[in-house]
DNA sequence: GTCAATTCACATGAAAGAGACCACGGTCTAGTG
DNA sequence: CTAGACCGTGGTCTCTTTCATGTGAATTGACGA
């Protein structure tokens, strides 16, 4: 493969248009976080009385993804471990993701998560679930030391395993009498707290912070901290970042997203050789994050919902307008007689149903026809131009021949 | 024409089952000295 | 005699089924003007 070869070596010598692409990562930590002051100056504030050996209030944080919540949190433990280390003071401080499937996104993983964070090694199962407590427990009374608990996406782990956990892991406060823990919840939804049991909700929410959406121009503020260090001088062209940041406020203030859309943009640019991100290069980046997120979206869903997406596909080809719960799943089980999966009832297909449409594949709206009953009304959210692409890889995935 | 009752076609909730995965402890088996 | 294979038990986790209950408005039919 000379041309290969050729090409490797050509790659290689040929400029990057990057300097350092690390900046593009989730685990990115800037040195400055561009208009979070007030917030992070807030969280300081609580948390502080931790360097004085007493307990600070577990604290709420409420914030759109993408408006700086984790980012804020993780700078202000940075700190504070810092503090605490010059003044010989020891701190535990925990980051929990509890969205990350298989670490931390059920009662017992988080638990084991927690005793792992604190030395002590736990199956991934198998055991009791009071036994991991018992473990953790221990654990947390051994440290003999302030922690600190942050547990980031934790409407997730919420609304999956019910709000026992909260109240389990605050009351460890109590039986320990040698350390004591401060939680601090991240979430992005405002109105999980609402729905938690009300002690818990009291101690958990003891005091709450908001994070607002950032507006267009402090999108633009944290976009050129990052450009500066990822590219060299001039690789943008006029008006990328205001486009940028202008399309991600539109959005809902969403940070993580803009940048996203300028390192996408710039790999498009420099796979295409060139030296230069254009506004052109932004709205292909838009296309192709939509794209890839749709594809891959369909591609990870269990069989059971390819097969009905499928049944929504062909639907929405043969006809406009909208489709409704019984139709889709008339259609459904004929697939599946066809492909010889067993087919699922009405009550699970409702409730992929309303999963695709969290998904944001299609949307689902509940609708009453009156007399003719009530249903999803049902429209593929699926742009035009894709909806034959989705098609043959839901065929070939479900090992279909029209 | 008006109004309450009816009715449809599902939605939504709760509980419980199936099957995969895993740890633990006891028992069996084969290899070693 | 001992290390490792194997098995049964008891636990979690995910996906699913079963059973029960809820729901919003078009339709119906009784009623009065």
């Amino acid at each position: 493969m000379a041309e290969l070869s050729e090409f490797f070596k050509s790659y290689v010598q040929k400029e990057s248009i990057f300097t350092d692409k690390s900046v593009f990562l989730s685990s990115y930590l800037p040195e400055t976080i561009h208009h979070r002051d007030t917030q992070i100056n807030q969280i300081a504030q609580i948390l502080a009385p931790i360097l004085r050996k007493e307990k600070p209030s577990n604290l709420f944080i409420y914030g759109k993804t993408g408006t700086g919540k984790t980012l804020s949190i993780k700078h202000v433990i940075k700190e504070i471990t810092a503090a605490s280390n010059e003044t010989g003071l020891q701190i535990r401080a925990v980051y929990i993701n509890c969205k990350l499937k298989r670490v931390a996104d059920t009662e017992y993983r988080l638990l084991a998560q927690l005793s792992r964070e604190f030395g002590k090694e736990l199956p991934s199962t198998g055991l009791p679930t009071d036994e991991v407590y018992r473990v953790f427990f221990n654990a947390v009374d051994q440290q003999e030391c302030p922690i600190l608990l942050v547990l980031d996406e934790i409407d997730q782990l919420i609304k999956k395993t019910g709000d026992s956990v909260l109240y389990n892991l605050l009351r460890a406060n109590d039986e320990s009498a040698k350390s004591f823990m401060a939680i601090v919840g991240l979430s992005n939804d405002m109105v999980f707290i609402d729905n938690l049991d009300p002690r818990v909700r009291s101690s958990l929410s003891e005091e709450e912070i908001i994070f607002p959406p950032y507006n267009a121009f402090q999108i633009q503020d944290i976009l050129k901290q990052r450009i500066s260090i990822a590219f060299k001088e001039g690789v943008l062209e006029q008006g990328t970042i205001e486009k940028c940041s202008a399309y991600s406020a539109r959005e809902h203030g969403d940070a993580r997203r803009a940048i996203e859309l300028i390192r996408v943009a710039a790999e498009l640019a420099e796979r295409t050789g060139t030296q230069k991100v254009t506004l052109k290069h932004i709205d292909q980046a838009e296309e192709k994050i939509e794209r890839d997120r749709i594809s891959d979206i369909v591609a990870n869903q269990p069989k059971q919902s390819q097969c009905i997406l499928y049944s929504i596909v062909s639907l929405s080809i043969t006809r406009k307008g909208p489709m409704f719960t019984g139709e889709i799943y008339g259609l459904y089980r004929n697939l599946c007689s066809k492909t010889g999966l067993r087919p699922l009832t009405q009550r699970r297909v409702s409730d992929v149903l309303s999963e695709l449409d969290l998904f944001g594949i299609i949307n689902a709206k509940i609708i009453s026809k009156g007399r003719y009953g009530r249903t999803r009304e049902v429209f593929l959210n699926i742009p035009e131009v894709s909806t034959h692409s989705i098609k043959e890889t839901l065929l070939k995935s479900l090992d279909i021949r029209e």
